[in-house]
RNA sequence: UGCCUGAUAGUAUAAUGGUAGUACGACGGUUUUUGGUACCGUUUGUCUAGGUUCGAAUCCUGGUCGGGCAACCA
């Protein structure tokens, strides 16, 4: 039974092409990443997008790498974009690059030149801007703009011949030097640059600007819908304009509102600067908004999903609270990890009356949100466990229902213990608490009549083993770093990393694996790290627990 | 001060001239061997001033506020 869910704007327009037979029915869409960076949450936005429209109306998604600016491109980025968007759960129809129309593209501004819509300008960059004027002032033009059809064939291979230097010349479409759009001032379509390709190598010194690239390329893919973000809104009358004078298919862009994040930045440029100047580890730091780190913090592909759904298309500028993104994955977790029990903050409990030396063996399901338990694992049990320092007051307050001295409360999967006394050191810190365990009240056995409160989470001593636990805060202290007075780097939480480096966790969990997420229980949920060995477990945490609790103390 | 865009609870998003709804958040409750989950309930909204209409979030006009545009970036 699906649940009928209201159309965003762009599945209308689907919708309304489809029924209008245009293209006779077909959709195909495409996600065109530059391979200048790592990919984060907000291209998630586009890729769930693109590759979602494509599923729900029976059509395909292309791969392609906008790569026309080679200075700022690296296989390597190639390569984790197409990592990450598989992990994402898409499969695109054909993996493409600009660059492979390198040869298409300029017999189209051959073409633009013999329709004396282009011409090849020997001005320097400062020059250009200057005639180009402001938004309330006309541009003016330059002796550049009258040269023949023939002047410029002619530059123009001579600019790809090489005869030239970087910045020597340029081509421009003739346009409209007084048009309000800025873009239509007879912007550059292609800018001399000796440097090298990571596809195409040195067989190239001149490269197609954006606007010269991109609709040229949806159109030699016949792509239908090219969806992109709110600020190319102004690049699409030159979109529809070269699509228009070079006759080719016609492509057709519409734009939504970019995804924005509460207390992270989204920005290529931004995410780069916290790596080169190391307030991260890397691209895939477990802090970092991006496809990798998100990955590496425990995010499921499919949480990820879920957020992109929820958060809906749309064209308003949107601040997105990532409390949704924690409430995706929480939903996620919680139906999927296996429950495991690891003490942070130890404090050791003895229990008196328990038999030193004896152990006992206690059984856990591994989730009880499935049917069955999703099988279960053993847990050791003596009269020494390590305990939550913060599951223990010595002047609780009402309502608390943990331990303090006189106070019951179960042990997860085994007995009700009931607090004695508890031992300090001379500085005042507690030590060691000690409890008496009511023998009639064994997890799944209990006779006693006894109904506690609370439940709280151990680890047997002589059992425990250790890891090393990683936890983490939002990267920075205020909503939109990027908005603030100052550098956006001012706002960064120095709080963002805490490690600790000996917390103790249940024996079974020298079996985790790498990839899975783990609900430590009433602790949140963690997912091993890259680094982790098996001598050196390593765990994240992904997120917390909602935790009603804490908010009101 | 030119052009382009947009404006619905705290945050997002729906209602396509006819009951302003949903989700997250917040708050309260029930259940619970996780102060989790699940379930129930409460709370808060159409930027503004006019106009058209039996009826306007929706259409029209003016204003206000936000975002974008003057890279040999994409």
């Amino acid at each position: 039974m699906s649940e009928e869910r209201s159309l965003n704007f762009i599945e209308e327009i689907v919708e309304e092409d489809i029924a209008a037979g245009k293209h006779g029915g077909r959709v195909l869409t495409r996600f065109p990443p530059e391979p200048n960076g790592y990919l984060h949450i907000g291209h998630a936005k586009s890729i769930c997008l693109n590759f979602g429209l494509a599923k729900k109306y029976n059509g395909k998604t292309n791969l392609r790498f906008d790569d026309t600016n080679p200075t700022k491109e690296e296989t390597e980025y190639v390569d984790s974009i197409k990592e990450d968007v598989k992990w994402l759960g898409f499969d695109w129809a054909e993996e493409l690059y600009a660059s492979d129309y390198f040869d298409k593209l300029y017999n189209f501004a051959v073409t633009l030149i013999k329709k004396g819509l282009a011409y090849v300008d020997d001005s320097t960059a400062e020059e250009i801007a200057a005639q180009k004027g402001t938004p309330t002032e006309p541009g003016t033009p330059n002796e550049y703009r009258s040269r023949s059809v023939e002047e410029n064939l002619q530059l123009f291979a001579d600019m790809k011949a090489g005869k030239y230097q970087d910045g020597d010349k340029v081509l421009r479409a003739k346009i409209d030097l007084a048009s309000p759009n800025m873009l239509l001032r007879d912007p550059l379509i292609y800018r001399i640059k000796h440097a090298h390709h990571h596809r195409t190598g040195d067989a190239w010194c001149i490269y197609p600007m954006y606007d010269f690239a991109h609709g040229q390329s949806d159109a030699i893919e016949e792509i239908t819908h090219s969806i992109c973000t709110l600020e190319f809104v102004s690049h699409r009358p030159l979109y529809d304009l070269f699509i228009e004078e070079l006759n080719i298919f016609p492509s057709k862009q519409y734009e939504f509102a970019r995804l924005n994040m509460t207390y992270t930045v989204m920005s290529k440029r931004k995410l780069l600067q916290l790596v080169n100047e190391n307030h991260v580890e890397s691209w895939d730091d477990p802090r970092m908004a991006t496809i990798s780190g998100l990955r590496r913090r425990g995010y499921t592909a499919a949480s990820i999903r879920e957020f992109c759904e929820r958060i809906g298309v749309a064209k308003r500028e949107n601040m997105i609270d990532f409390s949704l993104l924690e409430f995706c994955i929480r939903e996620d977790l919680n139906k999927t990890a296996w429950r495991r029990m690891a003490v942070l903050d130890p404090i050791k409990m003895i229990i008196t009356n328990y038999p030193e030396g004896k152990t006992e063996t206690m059984h856990g399901e591994n989730n009880p949100e499935v049917e069955g338990g999703d099988g279960g694992r053993d847990m050791p049990f003596s009269n020494e466990l390590w305990i939550e320092r913060e599951d223990f007051m010595e002047e609780p307050p009402k309502k608390f229902f943990r331990l303090g001295v006189g106070l019951m409360v179960r042990l997860k999967n085994a007995y009700i213990v009931k607090c004695e006394d508890f031992k300090k050191d001379a500085d005042g810190k507690v030590t060691e608490i000690y409890c008496t365990y009511i023998a009639e009240s064994k997890s799944g056995h209990d006779t006693s009549g006894i109904n506690v409160k609370g439940t709280i989470h151990w680890v047997s001593v002589p059992h425990a083993k250790t890891a090393e636990v990683r936890l983490y805060d939002r990267l920075f202290q205020v909503e939109d770093p990027s908005n603030e007075e100052g550098d956006f780097k001012d706002y960064i939480n120095p709080n963002s990393l805490h490690i600790i480096p000996n917390a103790y966790i249940e024996a079974d969990l020298a079996n985790a694996e790498m990839g899975k997420g783990y609900q430590f229980i009433r602790k949140g949920y963690f997912t091993l790290d890259k680094h982790s060995t098996a001598d050196q477990l390593v765990f994240n945490r992904t997120v917390t627990l909602k935790d009603g609790w804490a908010k009101k103390s």
